[in-house]
DNA sequence: TCCGTTTATTGAAACGTGTCAAGTACTACT
DNA sequence: AGTAGTACTTGACACGTTTCAATAAACGGA
């Protein structure tokens, strides 16, 4: 009927539906689109019968409000956008879980991205969420520079780096204490009397890998204080369940054995507690193991795993935390929040050294 | 300088950043803001010098594109919706990557929004969704109603849903063949000569807990045309670890004993292999267990755990399929794709019967 | 009755972009 | 030189919303 309409909405199937406008709702309840408005964001402005007739009119054509507009017009996106290296490893999908759980209850909604660590796919994905006006960006940073995070500074767009240390104080950051973890992983088996250990290590290339055997080291030279402790470095080509069963073949080769084994890793870890298995070994008599990651399986083998538990959700939630409050503190500094692993102690390193 | 600006933008620490609108990038490139426009999309309309001109103050000046005002004018989100029930379940995951891997191809990017089988927390998700005009949805439904659709039904915002069916052709939808998967779980240890097998299932509440019986007993039929074979089916409250620990007493309790258990799920089969493991019955010698749902560590386990492999990156790139189609294709007719599962056989079901 | 005050409602402007009819400068041909 | 194209460029308008100054209505007090 009105000519403002030119063009037929684009038709799902065999219904079309025609764009439902705050000037519509107006008409069918009588009033101004300002007074729509007005029942939408400050309803105590408006008369009671007004505002119950708006509201009819909203639901019975079923207005749903156009966040572009509102936004245009200088509204908040209520958007975050997250980025991380893989949605199909646990780690980043509690931290996900993490994030959630806080920004949905302050009623934001999450743009998700996986890079697998391509640096070109990171950029699309920034890109895109800058193009939608994300308020905040949660990312794991695919290359080893932040090169790639440099528009988001001089934007201004508030970003916390995930699960990585910024240089100076550039971003906030959510991290794990790696070099602490490797540190209580090591330490705990010295304690339970092991002497001689082999360290399974991935490729030094990989940050957590590095950190990690400082602290392993940490603990040697702690240790060293008052007794005799020996650790063989062994480095496998990636942290997976093969390169695992395949350290073992070393492992056992070595004369003397050794008592312990620890692994930078829950994927390594498993590894070589098939391959003892396989052999005949016994974990934990003739051998204790250690993981670090503690997935969720460890604690479902037998025998189940000791590791170091890294808090994930935490983390998510405490990137939120920061996030919001770039977003809303106007004397906001950036910071550092770092959490510290856990040791959780299972059968898999209770055997008597 | 301008008058224009009257509100000071918000200042994230310690810069402030102004939007730089298509405007900033004209006066710039000392051109309209029409032919800035038409750099950016249809380049070949306009000539080479002034492209580069005007490319040049867009790279300088660090322009990005305005979406909300970009669609308000009529263009499309690039933005698509997938609300799950659960992210830190990987089967949720690996759909959610099969569904990027081709959507992302296509310039989307998604919004993701984990229910937790909550009817509310999906209401939020999806008007949030609505609201920020997404071009389409996937959905794993939360109450086993579909009345929280009805919105994107009629507003024919395009709706796949993952995991569960339609009623008559309301929606499309990509599914798993849950009474073959139980069928092929079955049918596998008749076949490897078991004629007495225990079937551990979860509330049949569940669909997927009655589709998998329902294959059971199919199998059952199929088989006592040629032997005799008997399945007790014992029921459990959850699809736990724990139940499956639990499930083992009443097995044991059993006489004469069964020679297979069949789970209705691999957290089940991971429990009645720890519980049979601690209570040294030898798996697949005395005893062989199958579970379902193929989770990545039940191949990590020793014995490998036989399962039901259900193929959720594909059935994500599908349905990702179906909804690119509902959007582009103007005489779509909705429809159901319908996976196959696959019996992955390993040791756990090796053993002589 | 008249005026001042409070309470509700209105209507137009502005946000940043894409489109398109209209305009300008340039080229080639007669 | 004049004309007809051709090749670019321009500028105003529309999209759906919020805001805010202006207006209208209702009320109470003298």
């Amino acid at each position: 009927m009105s000519p403002k309409r030119n063009s037929t909405p684009r038709t799902a199937g065999l219904k079309a539906w025609v764009p439902v406008t705050i000037r519509d709702v107006a008409k069918a309840a009588g009033v101004s689109t300002g007074t729509v408005s007005n029942v939408l964001n400050r309803p105590d402005i408006v008369a009671e019968t007004t505002r119950r007739r708006v509201l009819d009119a909203v639901s019975s054509i079923g207005f749903i409000r156009n966040t572009q507009a509102y936004q245009l017009r200088g509204g908040r996106s209520h958007t975050v956008g997250v980025v991380v290296l893989d949605v199909s490893n646990p780690f980043f999908t509690e931290m996900f879980r993490g994030a959630e759980s806080r920004l949905q209850s302050e009623g934001y909604v999450l743009m998700l991205g996986s890079t697998d660590d391509s640096a070109d796919r990171e950029a699309n994905f920034v890109r895109a969420m800058e193009e939608h006006r994300v308020e905040g960006v949660l990312i794991t940073p695919a290359a080893t520079d932040l090169e790639g995070l440099a528009g988001l500074k001089t934007r201004g767009v508030p970003t916390v780096l995930l699960d990585r240390r910024a240089r100076g104080d550039e971003f906030c950051s959510v991290t794990v204490d790696d070099v602490r973890g490797g540190e209580l992983a090591a330490r705990h088996l010295f304690e339970t009397g092991h002497r001689s250990v082999v360290f399974v290590n991935g490729p030094t290339t990989i940050r957590q890998c590095r950190d990690r055997r400082q602290g392993v080291r940490k603990a040697v030279r702690s240790a060293a204080k008052t007794k005799t402790v020996e650790v063989t470095e062994l480095s496998v080509g990636a942290l997976s369940v093969r390169h695992g069963e395949e350290a073992v073949e070393r492992i056992l080769g070595m004369s003397p054995l050794p008592t312990a084994v620890m692994c930078a890793n829950d994927l390594l870890a498993l590894g070589t507690l098939r391959a003892f298995a396989a052999r005949g070994v016994r974990v934990p008599e003739e051998l204790a193991v250690v993981g670090y990651d503690d997935l969720i399986f460890g604690s479902m083998l037998s025998p189940a795993l000791t590791s170091v538990r890294q808090p994930a959700f935490e983390l998510g939630a405490a990137a939120a935390e920061l996030l919001l409050d770039e977003v809303r503190n106007p004397d906001h500094r950036h910071r550092e929040v770092r959490f510290e692993p856990e040791l959780i102690v299972r059968a898999s390193s209770q055997g008597t050294a």
